[in-house]
Order: C-alpha cells, then sequence, then structure tokens
DNA sequence: CCGAGTTCACACAGTTCA
DNA sequence: TGAACTGTGTGAACTCGG
C-alpha cells in the first residue's frame, strides 16, 4: 500500500501490519539534485497498544560529478590538439541510526469496562480484570448468570462486578470466543486432554466457523472497509513517525 | 520480446530473464531532433522477490550542427576573396550513471498467510513468521496439534497464530518439506553426522526426488503459458522500470 | 544474495493468593 | 474478584555457510 504524501518531498510512505499489535511505518525519499542526493529509508515500528516506537534510520549521501578532462593530443602534423572529455566520479557514505523510544499517548481501552488495557485476551482488547471473568465464566454460557435488572446493565470500570450477567453478555457481544480458552498446562496428554474437551463440551461449537480475530485489524487487504477512525489512527501513526524522522534532523 | 509503450516517445523494450528471480528491463529511444538527439539506453535489473532495482542509465548526446565558416583566401591575382562554407560539426558527450534503487513495491506474498514474503523457505515463498512456525512445529507433524474449531481455519496474517494445526496444514499443502530442515550448526564431525542420519534414520528420504523450488519463474520458456497475474506482474515492473527512467530526467 | 540456523523479548495463555 | 505471577508459542533481528 502506498501513500501518496502532501509533503513537498516526494516521499513514498509503506504501512505494513507486522503481527496483532504492530504497524510497521516506512518512508524512502530521495533528496537533493540529480547528482548529489542522498537516499534516505526511516524505517518506524509502532506499537499500537503501548505506542513504543522502534526506529531506523538509514541514510546513504551519493555524490556523482562530472568532471571534465583536457587531454592534450600532439597530432602528427605537430600542433596540438585538444580533446576534451567528461567522466563521472560517484562516492557515496552510509550512515544509520536506530533508537527505541519509549510509550506515547496512543493508548487502547478495554472494550468492556474502559480500564486501560495492554493486551488482547481471548480476541477482545481487554482489561486483565476482564480476562479473568471471561476464562472463570465463559465456558459456563450466560444462561448460568442472572441480571438482578432488566437485562441491559451498561458496563463501565465502577459496576463491572455487579451484574456478572450483563457483563458476560458483553464479552461474547463484543466477540470473546471461549475457543481461545485452553486446557491447563500439562505436557504429557497434551491431545488427549484437547480432544475430550472437544468432543465433551459442545460439538455444535465445532461446526462454527472462524471468525476473524476482532483486535486491531487496521490495515486489512480491503482497504475501502477501513473506517474514518482508522484512518484517522493510520494519520497519527504517520505523524509520529514523520516527527521521529525530523527529530533526527 | 517487446513491449510498445504508452508514452510519446519512441522507446523500445527488451525485457530479459536473468537468473530465477531477476528481470531485465532494458529501453532504448532517441530523442531530439535531427542535428541535436540524444540516444537513451536504460537498463533496469529487477528482483522479483525484493523489488530491488539496479539502473544503469546511458545517454549519449550528439550534436551535429552547421557552422558557417568564413575563411579569407587570397587569391592569386592579390584580392581577397571570401569564401563562406558551412560544414558540419559533430560532437558527442557521454555520460552513464548507476544508481542501485530501493523499492520494494512488487512485492510477493507468503502462501501461507499472505504476508510480505522476501524469500523462499523450506520450498515455499513464505515470510519470516511462517518459516519460524514450520522450523518448530514441522517435525511433530500435524497429529499433534488440534483445531479448536471444525479444522477447516482459513490462515491469513491476522489470524495465523489462533490455530496451529490449520497453519501446519497449509504449509504441508502449499509443498514445504520437513526434509528442507536442516539440523543444526555443528562444525566438527558435519560429514559425519550427515551421513550417519542418512544411513539411520530414513533411507527413504533419500530416495524421494528432490522436486524442484517453486520460485517466481515469471517468464518461462513458453510464453503463452503465462497466467493473468504473471502479465499484470511483469506490467508493473514495466511502470516501476519507467518511473525510475523518468525519475532521472 | 539466499536460505538455512539461533536468540531474546513480547503477547497471551494459565495459576496463585489476598 | 483482581493483582501478580509463571509458562509457552511467536516473530524480529541476527549469524553462518554455500
Ligand atoms: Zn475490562
Ligand atoms: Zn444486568
Ligand atoms: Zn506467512
Ligand atoms: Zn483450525
Amino acid at each position: 500500500m502506498t501513500f501518496s504524501s502532501n509533503l513537498f518531498l516526494p516521499i513514498r510512505l509503506f504501512v505494513l501490519v507486522v503481527g496483532s499489535n504492530w504497524v510497521r511505518v516506512q518512508h524512502r525519499y530521495s533528496i537533493g539534485g540529480k547528482f548529489t542526493y542522498a537516499e534516505n529509508k526511516a524505517t518506524t515500528t509502532v506499537n499500537l497498544l503501548t505506542g513504543k516506537t522502534n526506529i531506523t534510520f538509514q541514510e546513504t549521501i551519493c555524490t556523482e560529478r562530472m568532471v571534465e578532462v583536457e587531454d592534450e593530443l600532439r597530432g602528427t602534423s605537430g600542433e596540438i590538439k585538444s580533446k576534451r572529455s567528461t567522466i563521472m566520479e560517484k562516492s557515496s557514505s552510509n550512515r544509520s541510526i536506530s533508537k527505541k523510544s519509549l510509550s506515547t499517548e496512543v493508548s487502547i481501552e478495554c472494550k468492556i469496562c474502559g480500564e486501560f488495557a495492554k493486551y488482547s485476551h481471548f480476541g477482545v482488547v481487554s482489561c486483565n480484570p476482564c480476562k479473568m471473568f471471561f476464562k472463570r465464566n465463559g465456558e459456563h454460557g450466560k444462561d448460568a448468570l442472572k441480571c438482578p435488572y432488566n437485562g441491559h446493565c451498561e458496563i463501565n470500570i465502577n459496576n463491572r462486578h455487579v451484574c456478572s450477567y450483563c457483563r458476560l453478555s458483553k464479552c461474547f457481544d463484543c466477540g470473546m470466543q471461549t475457543e481461545l480458552i485452553r486446557c491447563s498446562y500439562s505436557k504429557k496428554d497434551k491431545t488427549n486432554q484437547k480432544s475430550a474437551s472437544v468432543a465433551d463440551a459442545e460439538p455444535v461449537v465445532a461446526l462454527k466457523k472462524l471468525t476473524p480475530i476482532p483486535n486491531l485489524n487496521i490495515l486489512q487487504s480491503d482497504q475501502s472497509t477501513l473506517t474514518v477512525n482508522k484512518w484517522n489512527l493510520i494519520s497519527k501513526i504517520y505523524h509520529i513517525a514523520m516527527m521521529n524522522i525530523v527529530n533526527y534532523q
């Protein structure tokens, strides 16, 4: 994917998704004239959750100059001929910097309760409490619980412990998957335990189609489906990357 | 093979296959008028996997001008005659630039997950993560793993880490070969270990025919078998080459 | 340059205990 | 219930050999 930048420099910008939460932004541009120019490659890797950035900046300065050479040639008849020709001198120097940066303000909230979240758990960006809650209650299903109110409680960080039914409902609504709950660590009989749980528990689940994980799929293959928020986030990343680049100069 | 270009310049374009992953595109064109023109030859070598380009640009400017020359001739009778004549002066200057470029717009996708891939690993064009995954899990076989769903997960870059069983299945389906997984580096007894392992373990493997690595044979000898995708890729290469040429001016 | 190998930090499971 | 921990698979970045 190539962006056209709105800067004056002709910068080619490549954005790649790396892993689930990392986006890599790579700039490549040449600056300078026809015969003296710098080729720059700047790679910024941004973690969308923590905002950490790793930057690699590589610069190659190329100098090509036309040197005029004048040769004196003495002809057979004794007169001096002058032959003028040009040759190309080329030199290039390389330097590269790499730098790790700390977190910036890009932070992510738990989809369930709104608390600060760091990772994606069971397929949804969620905080540790909500992760633990789903692990405990996810397998039983929400039918085992009961809402003391009308079943439409709004869940936030303060009241999340009040109604388990609505909290679990919201977990499922946000896309948490019980399939991602694994069995306990056991090095032996790994396959036995797994097959047992799948066979016993819910054969209906086994027929379910695998839904793509709803974590930050910032850049999916079809770019037309990107929402405004995602484009805004991309431009934010682009801005961060650009600022980091500019700071090198 | 010759392309006709859609520029106004009459450019002759030659495309050659160099090695397995390199394609060389050569342009030749003249520009200018009858007496002043430039003969240009631009050679772009494109790596189909990495998209790197090496460019050589050679320009010969030919100037032929009619120069009016006035010679004083002293006639036999002593009077001065002026003879006006035109002669053809021809000069030519040469310059050549060669430049290695970075661009990666021609990219190849991992057959397993679709991520950007640079090399072929274990017999299949694949990304680094999928390479590592196959190296770790290839030898155990897919029976050691279990799909939490129905065993037909579609693998892409976002969900590849969810179901190891289906990922490994796809690795095998795409043609990854466990035979290409080597032992670890061991500087001593290298030959001994190799011969021992072949002799002891699997004589069947030794009898198997090594299948040719299915990397990008973009331009095979029979061009009629080129698919639409390959033609598209070629035109993409052509575009990149052209853009690189144009940027020199 | 390509394609094997290795290493280490991280993401995201599970577990324990107040 | 949730803070704090352990354990395991993953992948970016590197080395090595042909
Ligand atoms: Zn939460
Ligand atoms: Zn409720
Ligand atoms: Zn892959
Ligand atoms: Zn599966």
